[in-house]
DNA sequence: CGTAGTGTTGACTGATATCAACGTTAGTGG
DNA sequence: CCACTAACGTTGATATCAGTCAACACTACG
């Protein structure tokens, strides 16, 4: 089955960006095809471009010695990947596919000089990097303070504002039990759990791949008030 | 009893700041005194200056409605407060005095007119976020993957890089078992258990405000070997 | 001296992890 | 189109780590 997603398309997202969509694709070099679990950046890595992604779902994570990954975000199309590679271009963390992807290179160098070219262009960067700030705290807050029913409406309320189109409240979301739990910090298994109280509770059912919002103000009710996934709705990389 | 730091004057971290501080310093206005527990930053602010510390421990903290707290980062003399302010200053966050202490004031706008001016001082202040946003991924992994023990010796280790004199190895640190846990996700009795353990294994000794450091080669054991307290050294902003 | 804040300890509880079995789905090649 | 397989998901039983509650001790400070 295929849905219907506002995350499918590259334009999609442009006018939530405040159009710096538009001024990086402008900037960027023809794309790159990545395969489902390819790596497009490896921890260690010192890569010179930043990316556009143009279609499909990438994550940034790190990985410990022992095997344990946390996921510190989702991409999906029309986002910037990775903001952190602006301050510097040494990787400490990787990158991969989710799914069939494409992107398109940004030179590190070119995005420096419209930064200091174009002033517009370099608040709209600024704009962003305040939003992807305040979502990194946020994330610091669900892994150190919320319960794992918490974290979950967390996750499901920042996929809804990102890829749930208006029309419909059925989507595609490309994440096993086991991507989510690296992102909330817990296990598979109870990530199954935890979607089962909710679907219980009547608030969601997420099947497979196909994630269906039933009610989400059950949802928002386990949503932390000042978060901003709730009344400010900057849609933009709240993921 | 009073114990000498690395932390404890503005200039002792001037040249691991790669001079930064002293750049910083020359665009301050004259410092602001704090009291213990005074607040610089409510949540909701829209500060128009950045700080530096000159002298005192600050720390950088979000509330929920129910009173849970997360505690993002803590601040020592010679570090500029904070970061996040330089892309936005709409702040979800707040910033309080753990101590009695003295910020400098530097204007937000006079700040981006030196960014622009001058490369250097633009390129010193993008290392400083790269170490911020690589820190606060760190902070993640330590919430969503680390254990109780292994989250206090990053913090331990975080402490002894920054604070510790070179011939000495007991420091004062300001910070309760409250502030610990709510920095660690944690609650304050675990965190009292969790120092017992070490204190029991010959690592450290904690006791009230004075932490000492018995075999440093301990608490590093407990340290993911890819976090940036072990082999890069880059002991500015750790904490 | 009180007193309030802080720290420690023990007993108990609860949330989440672990282990293991089984079911389901999607993909593959005949 | 089917059989096979591997990946993924669910469920139940049990274990463990960290939280909660409560008592008491210690310290700092007025």
């Amino acid at each position: 089955m295929k849905l219907k997603n506002k995350a499918d398309t590259l334009h999609a997202n442009r006018t939530v960006t405040n159009d710096i969509t538009g001024k990086l694709a402008s900037m960027a070099r023809p794309g790159i095809k990545l395969r489902t679990r390819a790596t497009l950046v490896h921890a260690g890595d010192r890569p010179s471009d930043l990316y556009l992604l143009k279609s499909g779902w990438l994550f940034r994570y790190q990985l410990l010695a022992d095997g344990r990954r946390q996921i510190f975000c989702f991409f999906t199309p029309g986002e910037l990947v990775a903001p952190n590679l602006i301050f510097s271009p040494v990787c400490h963390f990787s990158i991969g596919a989710l799914t069939t992807a494409e992107v398109l290179p940004i030179d590190r160098a070119l995005l420096f000089d419209a930064m200091e070219r174009d002033a517009s262009f370099r608040d709209m960067l600024f704009s962003l990097l305040a939003v992807r700030t305040r979502f990194m705290d946020e994330r610091m807050i669900e892994l150190g303070r919320l319960t794992a029913l918490e974290r979950m409406c967390v996750l499901i309320a920042r996929l809804a504002a990102k890829v749930m189109a208006p029309s419909d409240d059925r989507f595609e979301v490309p994440l096993t039990r086991e991507l989510v739990s690296d992102a909330l910090g817990l296990t598979p298994v109870h990530v199954s759990r935890t979607l089962k109280v909710l679907e219980q509770d009547g608030a969601v059912r997420w099947r497979r791949t196909v994630l269906e919002i039933v009610d989400l103000q059950k949802i928002y009710a386990n949503v932390p008030r000042n978060f901003a996934v709730h009344g400010g709705e900057q849609p933009t990389a709240l993921i």
